[in-house]
DNA sequence: AAATGAACTTGACGGCGTCAAGATTTTGTA
DNA sequence: TACAAAATCTTGACGCCGTCAAGTTCATTT
C-alpha cells in the first residue's frame, strides 16, 4: 500500500539522515554540512535543503535519530540488569554513559543548545522516550519529602552533568563505572516497599 | 614602565574580547564570527586572526573571560552567605545558577565542547579558579566512603547538569531556587565535626 | 494525453575562516 | 641619530558554507 520508496532516488529522506550521522561518526558536529551530506548521498547541494526544510531541520532530524538510540541504549541495560531496584538504576546510568562515550557526536548534538535545531513534533517524542526510562526507573524509590519529581530532576541532572563532564577530561578510565556507582551511593535511594537503611 | 597601549589600535586584543561579548550578548554563540568582531571594534578582518590565531583562539580567550565571571559570580554569593556549611553550599549552587541564566551565551561556551574552542594555560587557570570555589565548599563536608573526591565531582556534575538542563525547558520559574536546594537536602551532606542526622 | 505537483538540480549571492603578501608603525640597537 | 628588525594591521584571493530563486525531471491524477 504504503510502500515507502515512492519517487526518484527511493527514501532520499532517509539516506541523508544516515549520510550525516556516518559524517558525525567520521568528523563530528563541527564537521556536519548540508553540502557535504548532499555529497556523500551523492545528490546535488539543495536536495537536503527541499527535505528539511534547512540545516536546522537535518540536524533535528539526526538529533530525534541520536535520542531513539540513546533511548534504546539506556533501555537495553535496563533489560539486562537484575531485577532489582539498585541495580536496574545503576543500569540506565551505564546506557548513558556508554551511549555519550560510544557515540560522542550524538552525544553532541543531544547536549548542544536545542537553538542549533528545530524542534519537531518526533524530537519531542524521541527525547521523551528517552526521559521515560528514567522516570520509570526512579519511580520504583520511595518519592522525595519535596515532592515526587526531585528525584527524576536529580538523577537526571546528575547523569547528564557526570558525562558531559567527563566528555571534556579525556582521562583514561575509558569504561569506569565506578565513580557514578559511588554517586549514586550517596544519593540513599530508599526502593518503595523496604524500610530505610541506616 | 610597561604601559599597556603600545602600538597602532592601542590594546586591540583587551578591545576585541569586548567586542566579542557584546556580540554574544546581543546574538548568542551562533553569531560570533571573527569578522564580525573586528568589524565592531572597527578594525580589518585579520586583525582578530592575528592577536589569537583564529577562530579557537578567540572563542578561547572569551571562554576564559566567561570563567573569571563565572568564579566571580559563585564567590560573591559565598561571601554573603550565612557561617554555615549547608548556607555556603546552596550560596555556591545558586552563584552557578545565576551566571547560566543571566550570561546564557557566555555559558553556552563554557557548556560547549572543548573541541570548539583553543584550550590555553590562561583558560586553565580561569576555570580552575571556578572549580575552587566548589572544591573548598565540598571540603566543608565530611567526605563521602567511596574517597574524598566523590562528593566535589557529585556536586559539579549534579550543578552542571541541571543547569543545562533547565537552560533547554525555559519553565517560566525565573529564578526559583527551591529545587536545586531541595535536592542538595537529599544528598545529606554531614558538615564535618558534627553527627550526622537521621 | 494533458495537467498538476512533488522531487530534485543549477545558478547566483553574501558571509564565513584563513593563507599569503603587502603596508605601516614601533622597537631594538649600533 | 640612523637603520634594521619586528610587531601590528590591511588587502586580495580562495574555497566552503547556507539558502533564495528559477529551472528540469519524473510520477501521479484527471
Amino acid at each position: 500500500m504504503d510502500d515507502p520508496k515512492p519517487y526518484h532516488h527511493g527514501n532520499l529522506r532517509e539516506a541523508l539522515i544516515e549520510a550525516a550521522i556516518e559524517i558525525l561518526h567520521e568528523s563530528g558536529v563541527g564537521d556536519l554540512s548540508l553540502r557535504a551530506t548532499a555529497a556523500r548521498a551523492g545528490v546535488s547541494r539543495m536536495a537536503p535543503t527541499h527535505h528539511f526544510g534547512g540545516k536546522d531541520g537535518l540536524l533535528g532530524a539526526v538529533a530525534a535519530r541520536a535520542y531513539e538510540n540513546f533511548a534504546a541504549t539506556m533501555q537495553s541495560e535496563f533489560d539486562r540488569a537484575e531485577e532489582n531496584a539498585h541495580e536496574k538504576m545503576r543500569a540506565i546510568c551505564k546506557g548513558y554513559l556508554m551511549f555519550a562515550r560510544n557515540e560522542p557526536a550524538l552525544f553532541d548534538l543531544i547536549l548542544s543548545d536545542e537553538t542549533r535545531f528545530q524542534w519537531t513534533d518526533e524530537l519531542t517524542i524521541s527525547s521523551a522516550k528517552s526521559y521515560e526510562v528514567l522516570r520509570s526507573t526512579c519511580a520504583m524509590f520511595k518519592p522525595s519529602k519535596h515532592g515526587p519529581e526531585i528525584t527524576e530532576t536529580l538523577i537526571w541532572s546528575l547523569i547528564h552533568g557526570y558525562a558531559a563532564l567527563s566528555r571534556r577530561t579525556p582521562v583514561s578510565q575509558e569504561f569506569d563505572f565506578r565513580e557514578i556507582f559511588a554517586m549514586l551511593d550517596e544519593l540513599h535511594l530508599t526502593p518503595k516497599g523496604q524500610v530505610p537503611r541506616r
